[in-house]
DNA sequence: AAAACCAGTTGCAATAAACAAGCAGTTGAA
DNA sequence: TTCAACTGCTTGTTTATTGCAACTGGTTTT
């Protein structure tokens, strides 16, 4: 449908790839959540993608090279989704968005605790993080000397849920 | 339209706010190229806006405080819109967006040279961007000590523009 | 053998975008 | 003072995208 692009704008052709109000949520939920499968991308959707609109999301993803598909070898019918170099890549402009949305609008604390800790850590903070993805996407050797910035990210999550299911009992 | 958002997650209200295909290049044109006039923004448009979609987006800018207008008093029919503290700390965003650009899509040299400087310039420079913008869109007094990033980002560009120009003759 | 799970498709209605034309008023030059 | 150009939009129409619900052919688990 468009190859034509609308201008050679850095800005405007970021817009093109991820200008649209999907596209970053499903790398979202892959990057910070994790989540490789059809279903998991589906059902565990905190803003209640379409299957429909999934599929195309993640076809254009594939198309552009955000996202790499292969086959799940425990599961004939199963897909792994991946993280590309181009889509790690994303992590700075996450933050900053994370960053932005705190400061200006009405996040909940349990979503938002991530980007707190990403803002708070800085630059350094999203290179290891992304040097962590390179490990769990691309098939990258781990340094073992690393701590794992996903995981610690993970906890802070769950801590807040889990203080906040007590605090409202 | 929509006051039940998805979910609290600042990413995706970020995305609610900010994730179409216009909204971002309508405030680009505001902020690094100076249009404070619909007539600018429609005519001086890269990208080639339609009048209604412009109308509709400043619209829905100005209601989600991205945006002011106010008249302009050399011209009973013209308006001038302005950016705000929300809109003016938008600048880390664009910066890492046009860096990703510049670094994954084919943009042109031209309209790259900006988002080049400002990925050079680091933090730093875009603080500096920021209180200018402060200057020129809020009122804020100007700092004479300090060089006008705008300018310079300006110059930059038609030196581009320029030296394409007779390397084309 | 049945139930649950797998990655999607399909059809339809509602919404949004793209395109072209037009509008009531204002301004600046002849 | 007349007329063309300019002002911020609006209107109508066509096309593309989105959202919803049901469904598909196949696989795995119970």
């Amino acid at each position: 449908m468009e190859d034509a692009h609308r201008s050679g704008c850095p800005i405007n052709l970021t817009l093109e790839v991820l200008g649209d109000r999907w596209s970053l949520i499903v790398i979202r939920d892959i990057m910070f959540g994790n989540r490789r499968h059809f279903r998991e991308l589906l059902q565990n959707s905190e803003e209640g993608i379409a299957s429909n609109i999934l599929a195309d999301r993640l076809k254009r993803l594939l198309e552009r090279g955000l996202l790499t598909r292969e086959d799940d070898p425990s599961h004939k019918q199963k897909a792994i989704y991946s993280l590309t170099e181009m889509s790690i890549r994303l992590v700075p402009i996450f933050a900053e968005m994370g960053a932005w949305g705190r400061r200006f609008l009405p996040v909940s604390e349990e979503l938002s605790i991530r980007a707190e800790l990403l803002e708070e850590g800085g630059r350094p903070l999203w290179e290891d993080f992304m040097q962590e993805l390179r490990v769990l996407h691309l098939h990258v050797p781990r340094d073992p000397s690393k701590p794992s910035v996903f995981d610690h990210l993970r906890a802070a999550y769950l801590e807040v849920v889990a203080r906040n299911k007590t605090a409202a009992e």
